[in-house]
DNA sequence: GTGAAAGCGCTAACAC
DNA sequence: GTGTTAGCGCTTTCAC
């Protein structure tokens, strides 16, 4: 490991007897070179192990190609499912993307808001913790701000959301299709845009239905497995316990199975149905397999560096928002053995 | 969104009455500065909201707080857990974690290398794609290098590694134990560590017990679902099918899972037993629950943040090698039904 | 076509 | 205690 010093601009110059300035126009390819002066240039570089610095290139030109993802849990595949769309479109453009974990908690958001802009990244692609926790840091960011998946109590930034109310109006509708009168819900938090939709999108489907949604029946989660588990297993313990319940994302989902697989007397596609948002890696293993939500994770992703880049080309051009819609993937888990009898 | 410049230091002298160099003094806590004058630069430091230019920083002190992680798959959890352990570690000791996906690709993987040199990332942590593909760059790479859960072809590096073998070994006791005599594996890829480590473990400890295994029983995958799919439905098709399987990752052992449950005939725990190395979320949900080899994944991103940083205090510091151990964790779905009546 | 030189934002001697 | 100044590595006028 020779823990060389790395080779600059000027030892390339001094390599190849021509001015820093050249060996900047060969590198960049900007300017006209002589093809033999770029010859030795491009020589020398390939001997010295050039590696150009980013850094000093982008206080230069007062702009690197860094890009930042805020996310609020990295090992949510969801968010992974994001940074992986994101990335191969950024990378496309000559972006480099560094994703940052805020643990969904507002002041490690604001810790990743700092960090990246000491960086000067040269856009931010958030999925905010808070509707309003640190709007005013996020206003005062002045370079391009896009938001995926949550919005913020201001609507100054372009957005890429998803269909929440007509995903959960779909589930509803399937599981009344499927003859359940005793429909329950497992929500997100009501201080963020996917947990305030996707609840109301379901109370609401199932109210045009006639079906009204008693209180007992709503449980208000914090999209963690555990909390998934721990309300379900309130819902199960009811005197009269639902026959089909919504959880509200992935993670609740996995709770709820757990809860489900572990209570006295439940059973999956027996005594109780399931369907989920957002589809999950054991969604064709369970027993039936589960029915779900699904929506366009790396496509959303893609979408967020089309806003950003768009941005950056036009700073003032009108807010933009990009709604992509769910889709039901029925798998069977919507309905329970007995359920057609007794109706 | 007013894209107001980044205030400068300079900016901030001018306000506060004094010199940049005084400003730096207040920045970086360096040097004397009178209480006055100090308090009147935070003053103006808050003021202008002025945040710091990390490059620049970078480059006057020729050193930043950037350290470089490359994974082969920012969607497997487990890397995930890595870069958790990681990151949290780093930040106490003041240094921010950029994660890279090489999507366990060489050419990826160089691309990954050359962009961190870019960044003059001070310390890389990498688990390789393979073991000899880019020897040479990483060879060259200058700043301290550590390579997590696989070895290279040269040992030149500090090291997180598991006992693979040890893991291996206790899963095979566990089968032998349960009373299995057909036993069979689904190994990593022979190119790197982890595959060859826990084919030979398994296959050392079944031959310590007298067992010898097949070439039929012994299936090659590439540590990715659809291969574990596809290789357990070989091992169902055989006409002396296994009563036992070893599954070498995480998301080979969802492919194994898939394929049982949708073979015709076959069921976990009762014609068929799993054990798989890694744990996963669905490991309590199947039935019989997983019985897994699992490793503290989250400890090695901390021991991984540890030699790096001992490292960078002292880079002629002999190579080291932190071992970690793997625990198996016993759920029931390494015996069959009626196999104890055989015996 | 090519080089000299200024400057990006910051730190670190070195003076005073 | 505080200011002046010389870089760090690179790009970019502006001359020639």
């Amino acid at each position: 490991m020779p823990p060389t010093r790395h080779q600059t601009i000027k030892d390339v110059a001094e390599r190849a007897q021509v001015s820093t300035a050249t060996v900047s126009r060969v590198i960049n390819r900007t300017g006209k070179v002589h093809a033999k002066t770029a010859a030795r240039v491009t020589r020398a570089l390939e001997e010295l192990g050039y590696v150009p610095n980013a850094w000093a290139r982008a206080m230069a030109t007062d702009g690197s190609d860094l890009m930042g993802l805020i996310v609020p849990d990295i090992l949510n595949p969801f968010f992974a499912a994001i940074y992986s769309g994101l990335n191969e479109t950024a990378k496309h453009r000559g972006l480099a993307v560094w994703m940052v974990d805020s643990g969904d908690n507002p002041e490690k958001e604001r810790q990743a808001l700092h960090m990246l802009g000491r960086y000067r990244a040269q856009g931010i692609i958030i999925t905010p913790a808070h509707p309003a926790a640190n709007l005013a840091a996020i206003e005062r960011i002045g370079t391009p701000v896009c938001l995926v998946d949550r919005r913020l109590a201001k609507n100054l930034w372009d957005l890429v959301l998803i269909d929440n109310v007509n995903g959960a109006r779909q589930a509803a509708q399937l599981f009344v299709a499927a003859g359940h009168q005793r429909i329950a819900i497992i929500a997100g938090p009501q201080d963020s845009t996917p947990g305030v939709e996707r609840l109301q999108g379901f109370v609401d489907a199932l109210a045009a239905e006639g079906l009204d949604m008693p209180p007992e029946y709503i449980k208000f989660g914090d999209f963690r497995q555990e909390s998934g588990f721990s309300l379900a297993r309130e819902l199960l313990a009811l005197d009269a316990p639902p026959t089909a319940i919504f959880s509200c994302n992935n993670l609740m989902t996995m709770g709820l199975l757990q809860a489900i697989h572990s209570y006295p007397g439940a059973a999956l596609g027996e005594t109780v149905a399931v369907i989920g948002f957002d589809d999950i890696p054991i969604s064709t293993l369970t027993d039936p397999p589960l029915t779900v939500v699904s929506r366009p994770m790396k496509e959303m992703g893609v979408q967020a560096a089309k806003l950003i880049t768009a941005r950056m080309e036009a700073p003032e051009k009108p807010q933009e928002t990009v709604v992509l819609g769910p889709q039901l993937v029925i798998r069977g888990s919507e309905k329970i053995a007995g359920l057609l009898r007794w109706i």
